[in-house]
DNA sequence: CTGGATGTTCGACA
DNA sequence: ATGTCGAACATCCA
């Protein structure tokens, strides 16, 4: 489900049900979410009475900032959080329940239990699993394009998967790699150390607006991205390639075309994206 | 009914 | 060392 838009939007709607709320009790009904501690019930114990202080946002983690520790949260496909009266029913798919001090709960659903949770000391965040490999997010200003080229440079693949690998910039999934190179009329398929210096910079940029873009939209929602709130994003009006396929470009007019990349559906227009 | 696809990542292989 | 591919899991659609 959520790339960088959508957490962000989670963890901005999210912060007012939770902060300065107290965890008093923890349940997990599906123990592999948790990957550490590698103990369920260590992890249930380090959580136990701390008070949640703020939401943060690493490339598309969310992370609690608790007294001690940093609840680390990774949602990949269909994780979402939301907050409820104890008594409220229970809906299938719910994994994790954090008891808060105000008698309501913390619910973390997830239809496909991909996601993963880390309970971290605050002072080594990023220097162990599963930050200390990321990238810089877009909108970080170590995201220059002399890193960006640097990058580029040393490895043979196609462009479409160093924009999905999160160690090289944390954030962009299917949706908004294929919306930016769109953005930036690059192909796909395009081997990436065989882009222009001002194609690299166009995929830059166009990283960082179609971002900033779809986090005022509060993401998109294509079947089941919800935010904090249980509202839907509406930055799917703006789409112009994922989910488009058989329609006419906007630009060009054009028939947009699906393929795979990577084993990844990918979304192109032949007008716009020459090879 | 069966197979394929879904917004992600990681570990197993070549 | 790098790059590709399937698996983790549930649901929906052709």
């Amino acid at each position: 489900m959520p790339e960088l838009p959508e957490v962000e939007t989670i963890r901005h709607t999210l912060k007012r049900f939770v902060v300065g709320k107290t965890i008093e009790n923890v349940q997990v009904f599906w123990p592999k979410i948790i990957k550490q501690p590698d103990d369920v019930e260590a992890f249930k114990l380090l959580l136990h009475g701390q008070t949640i202080h703020d939401i943060k946002r690493k490339g598309k983690f969310l992370l609690f900032e608790l007294d001690d520790y940093y609840l680390v949260s990774h949602l990949r496909m269909e994780g979402k959080y939301s907050v409820h009266p104890k008594v409220e029913a229970i809906p299938k798919h719910t994994h994790v329940i954090f008891a808060l001090s105000t008698g309501e709960e913390l619910r973390y659903n997830d239809v496909r239990k991909f996601g993963t949770m880390h309970v971290l000391e605050k002072n080594q965040l990023f220097q162990e699993k599963p930050l200390n490999h990321l990238g810089p997010d877009p909108f970080d200003p170590e995201f220059t394009i002399d890193y960006f080229s640097e990058k580029i440079k040393r490895t043979n693949r196609v462009i479409k998967a160093v924009l999905l690998d999160q160690t090289v910039v944390a954030g962009l999934g299917n949706i908004y790699v294929d919306e930016t190179l769109f953005k930036a009329g690059v192909h796909p398929l395009k081997n990436a150390n065989k882009l222009t210096k001002a194609e690299i910079a166009a995929i830059r940029k166009q990283a960082i607006a179609t971002l900033k873009d779809a986090v005022k939209q509060g993401g998109t929602t294509i079947r089941s991205y919800v935010n904090g709130q249980g509202e839907m994003g509406m930055f799917q009006q703006e789409l112009n390639v994922y989910a488009q396929e058989n329609t006419a470009c906007k630009n060009c007019g054009r028939t947009i075309i699906k393929m795979k990349v990577g084993g990844r559906g990918t979304h192109v227009c032949p007008g716009c994206q020459k090879q």
